[in-house]
RNA sequence: GCGGAUGUAGUCUAGCGGUUAGGACUGAGGCUUCCCAAGCCUUAAGCCCGGGUUCGAAUCCCGGCAUCCGCACCA
């Protein structure tokens, strides 16, 4: 297995990845990209949109990377995604408060800061190190904080942990854009921050990082999906919560086996695994692994990370997590904003209804102002509380507590007509890490043999397609070389010209960055119109065709293999 | 955030208080016109940042930043 600083050297030499701000020392946790990761990168994202936006429909949506508080509060990454640190005043250690205070609360981590302030003090919690003394518990938010506009106008900001949040608010456009139709899927692909504690391991965790989020909003009773009997053969390797060894099932023994807790959640599963071995992540170095019962977030109600194995250890690339009604009802209640779907009844119902109807024409004189007010807390009291014969109800309206005679309102009974129902979806997360799975399939493609470096990066996540070479730079060949570069480049695959050095040289330049198949020009290329096309892992060379060659070049994007060339030449 | 180690061209590295910081690879230009990092010539590029000690600091000391390893943290 290739070192770390191996694969992040010749990614900073090659231009895949430039540690950010080097000039000014640097960054932990920011990384730039370079002209090939660039390439690379937007390789991923396409072969992503493909899978989800194309094959399977879901909706493809841009939202802000910066949000005001009331998201969050929401959200509960204001509150979740906080940890409270004291540090002791002597050894100047730090500490998570509420990892201090286990066994005296139930739940710790439950507690305001003041609740954990006073849980200190009051048991004399001291240092576990040195047995100083340790100061007041400060906050520590992960998420990064700004003011939207300027002066006393401004608004509290922050910069979004995650993109799913932007899908979340916008339930009620993309529900209403798919015309009211559940299942309906959003994606998204952009940075998110975290101000990590202490970022390590190059792009593994980073400040800003890219992420490819999908949102598949369904109905809470209904987690089958359309196209899982084409799939429901194919095997996952799984590694199940408590279990010490991964497991290798097919999707449909362990969606009834319980072992996967829905068909939606195996689905994507499956799409993921397919996902990330097209692009190149080696299948013998893939496992899912369930969240145990005390990793998951309270909201999960089951969750497996697709992790590879790199030369840091296995690595989560990908989450597939069933999300339940947590984000969607969580914005219902903060913003009062109706994201609900809605359910139609095969035929509707009549029920038998009692409300309560104010009188305004009676509330008006008594109540002046406040009679709307007062009408509309009377029309929320359940009618079942009033009894027929009570002269006056008590209410509180704008916390004054005040007595409404009988004559202000009336009990009715009436038959209402209800054709469906509203109800908050629920949502199925994948969520890919894109700089993580970018690093996966350098360290995946990554050998060398006496200081000969190889990448073989699959077609399609290679960032130059075609390598184009006249043999000598002259006698014409360089300019008919130029024209095949021009061709190519013209289809929108990315190739590279290269007429510098001796031929060895171009081929190993293009096996360290990746390049599938070179193609070089000879004396024979002015004779009979063919050129060599050269094999990157193996060296071996076909003459093919010229007109061939934008056809080559297109099938390398879909990862052909130099086998399949050569029965065709 | 804590403890330890490290920081010299794009990369790898020599240097151990005293000339103009040396080499290899890579890059660029040329010769060679050649099918797997060949050879030759030319050339570009470096002491992480800031302070201190000293006649003199890449070298010693302090602070910062960054990287790596442990610990902690990690939706």
């Amino acid at each position: 297995m290739p070192e770390p600083s191996e694969i992040l050297s010749l990614a900073k030499r090659r231009g895949f990845l430039w540690p950010a701000y080097e000039i000014y020392g640097g960054v932990a946790g920011l990384f730039d990209y370079g002209p090939l990761g660039a390439e690379m990168k937007r390789n991923i994202e396409d072969y992503w949109r493909q899978l989800y936006v194309r094959q399977e429909g879901f909706l493809e949506i841009t939202c802000p990377l910066l949000a005001p508080k009331e998201v969050f509060e929401a959200s509960g990454h204001l509150k979740e995604f906080t940890d409270l640190v004291v540090q002791c005043d002597a050894c100047s250690t730090s500490f998570r408060a509420d990892h201090l205070a286990e066994g005296l609360h139930e739940q710790p981590s439950r507690l305001s800061k003041d609740e954990l302030c006073m849980l200190l003090n009051d048991n004399n919690v001291v240092c576990p190190e040195c047995g100083g003394h340790l100061c007041e518990p400060a906050t520590f938010n992960l998420m990064f904080k700004t003011a939207i506009g300027a002066g006393a106008g401004g608004r509290d900001g922050y910069m979004r942990p995650e993109t799913a949040q932007g899908m979340f608010v916008n339930f009620n456009m993309i529900y209403r854009y798919a015309r009211e139709k559940l299942p309906v899927g959003a994606v998204q692909i952009g940075s998110s921050m975290r101000n990590e504690i202490s970022p390590r391991q190059g792009v593994i965790r980073l400040r800003e990082f890219n992420m490819m989020e999908a949102e598949l909003f369904v109905h809470p009773d209904d987690k089958s999906w359309p196209n899982f009997a084409n799939v429901k053969d194919e095997k996952l390797k799984l590694l199940p919560d408590g279990g010490k060894d991964t497991v290798t099932v097919a999707l449909e023994k362990a969606v009834g086996d319980g072992m996967i807790l829905n068909e939606t959640l195996a689905y994507f599963m499956w799409l993921t695994w397919k996902f990330l071995s097209d692009l190149g992540v080696d299948p013998d170095r893939m496992r899912f692994r369930q969240h145990a019962r005390t990793e998951m977030a309270h909201y999960a109600s089951d969750c497996w990370d697709c992790e590879a194995l790199l030369g840091y250890g296995w690595v989560e690339l990908v989450g597939v997590a069933d999300r339940g009604c947590y984000d969607v009802s969580a914005h219902l209640d903060h913003s009062g904003a109706d994201l609900t779907a809605f359910e139609r009844f095969d035929s509707p119902k009549m029920l038998t209804v009692d409300r309560i109807q104010p009188d305004l024409s009676k509330l008006g004189p008594i109540f002046k102002g406040k009679a709307r007010a007062v009408a509309d807390k009377l029309a929320e009291v359940p009618p079942d509380s009033v009894p027929d014969d009570r002269s006056e109800i008590e209410l509180e309206v704008d916390g004054e507590r005040l007595k409404v005679p009988s004559e202000c309102f009336r009990k009715v009974r009436r038959e209402e007509k209800v054709s469906g129902r509203k109800f908050v979806p629920h949502v199925i997360e994948p969520s890919y890490g894109l700089d993580r799975i970018l690093y996966a399939l350098l360290d995946h493609a990554y050998g060398s043999k006496e200081d000969y470096v190889r990448l073989r990066l699959s077609g399609k996540a290679s960032p130059v397609k075609l390598g184009v070479f006249p043999l000598v730079g002259k006698d014409g060949l360089d300019t008919l070389a130029l024209e095949i570069h021009r061709r190519i480049s013209s289809l929108g695959v990315a190739c590279y010209y290269d007429d510098s050095g001796s031929i060895g040289r171009r081929y190993a330049r293009m096996d360290e960055i990746g390049t599938p198949f070179c193609v070089t020009l000879d004396y024979d290329t002015l004779k009979d119109d063919t050129v060599t096309l050269r094999d990157r892992d193996t060296a071996e060379q076909i003459r093919v065709k010229i007109d061939r060659l934008p056809e080559i070049a297109l099938k390398i994007q879909e990862n052909i293999a130099f086998e399949d060339l050569r029965r065709h030449s």
